[in-house]
DNA sequence: TGATATTAGGACCGAGCGGTCCAATGCGCA
DNA sequence: TGCGCATTGGACCGCTCGGTCCTAATATCA
């Protein structure tokens, strides 16, 4: 992959995450990327849909690399990965100050019904993450309840995580994620059968 | 109100819902309301932006009657007009056929961010949401733990709801949100004193 | 009947959109 | 030196957007 398209990539990820798709133009784009115009945007990608696609991909690889990796950390604990990755989805939201909710959510809003092209893609990349947190919950079935539903818990935790990330950017404040966090954390604990006191921390109203 | 501005609230409601603020032109609406031309619409509003901020009140008195109302029956059980409350917004969603999220969610993720009346107002109707639910946690204050805060809970109910139709809307799969609602009363039940087998209805892993 | 709103319908505007096309540069590499 | 590719820069296209303006027809009620 070349260095420009990275550019364009990294630029359009940005754009389409403050302002959506729609009202992410090309010529937004050029601006950002800093490209000398509609030519060389188009000399690098075919369409405007082509760069979602794309877009879209990327995210998932960056969020792969910084989020879902925690999920697969061989030397701890698969409960205790959980609670770390809930951790990585606060502070990564945290790093945004608030503003640009989940890149997969936001598309998801937006482009669900008007766009079945992007429909099917958003809904492999939820799949995608649903199946990481469903092979950590199989791993952690020994310290669970026998009739655990992982397919059931996984939906919850991602709908949980990303109605909490739009919340948190309705109110522009953190603080409605991290309370979410650590109830999504807590009800997980439920599930446990010690009570989850080991793995998961943080009992009941413990701020 | 006169008639044919509720005729084009509605029809606006409808295809806002739909596509979305930014994807509906007010041609679109002029054609949804079967208006005669544009002047005839600007006769009513005066601009797009009026007609939008008017649709999102529109929606939540709508919910307030279809959906809130639940939660202010006074002859129910507090704790079962929750769960009652929360079939309703699976019910609501499944009219739709799963298409068509949540007005306030879609308008949330298209617009917190870019345009900050309608963040602002968007705002104000999640809090409004939220304070229906946490009188209503008040109110049952007897049957739950001491330690229950009512302003994390109220707003882990609304993010878990809102993440759980955006999810449905991607799977379009009525069948994520019934799945989550089944959950999300779990969890409450988890903060009842005698462990919530009273009532709400639905233990672990039950169908 | 006449005065007054409401409704109808269309022409028009400036701006932005996604996308195409073309001509002129640089710039490494054989 | 000359070939080929990446880059630059801008003109242009058809279309849609939110919004304005103006003129008739139609209903309402004194």
């Amino acid at each position: 992959m070349s260095d420009r398209r990275l550019q364009i990539l990294d630029a359009a990820a940005t754009l389409i995450a403050e302002r959506g798709y729609n009202s992410t133009s090309v010529d937004d784009v050029i601006r950002g990327a800093k490209l000398s115009g509609k030519s060389h945007f188009y000399h690098y990608f075919r369409s405007k849909e082509e760069l979602g696609y794309e877009v879209l991909n990327r995210q998932f690889e960056r969020f792969t690399e910084r989020g879902l990796a925690i999920l697969r950390e061989p030397m701890i604990d698969p409960l205790e990965r959980l609670s770390l990755f809930i951790d990585a989805v606060v502070a990564l939201q945290s790093e945004r100050g608030g503003r640009g909710g989940s890149p997969f959510g936001n598309l998801a809003a937006e482009l669900a019904d008007a766009h079945e092209g992007f429909r099917v893609r958003i809904e492999a990349v939820f799949e995608r993450w649903a199946s990481q947190i469903r092979s950590l919950l199989w791993e952690a079935r020994p310290q669970l309840h026998d009739d655990v539903d992982a397919v059931r818990l996984s939906r919850f935790i991602i709908a949980t995580l990303e109605g909490a990330v739009l919340m948190t950017r309705v109110k522009r404040d953190i603080g409605v994620l991290e309370g979410i966090a650590i109830d999504l954390k807590r009800f997980i604990g439920t599930h446990v059968r010690d009570g989850g006191a080991v793995a998961l921390q943080g009992g009941r109203g413990v701020e």
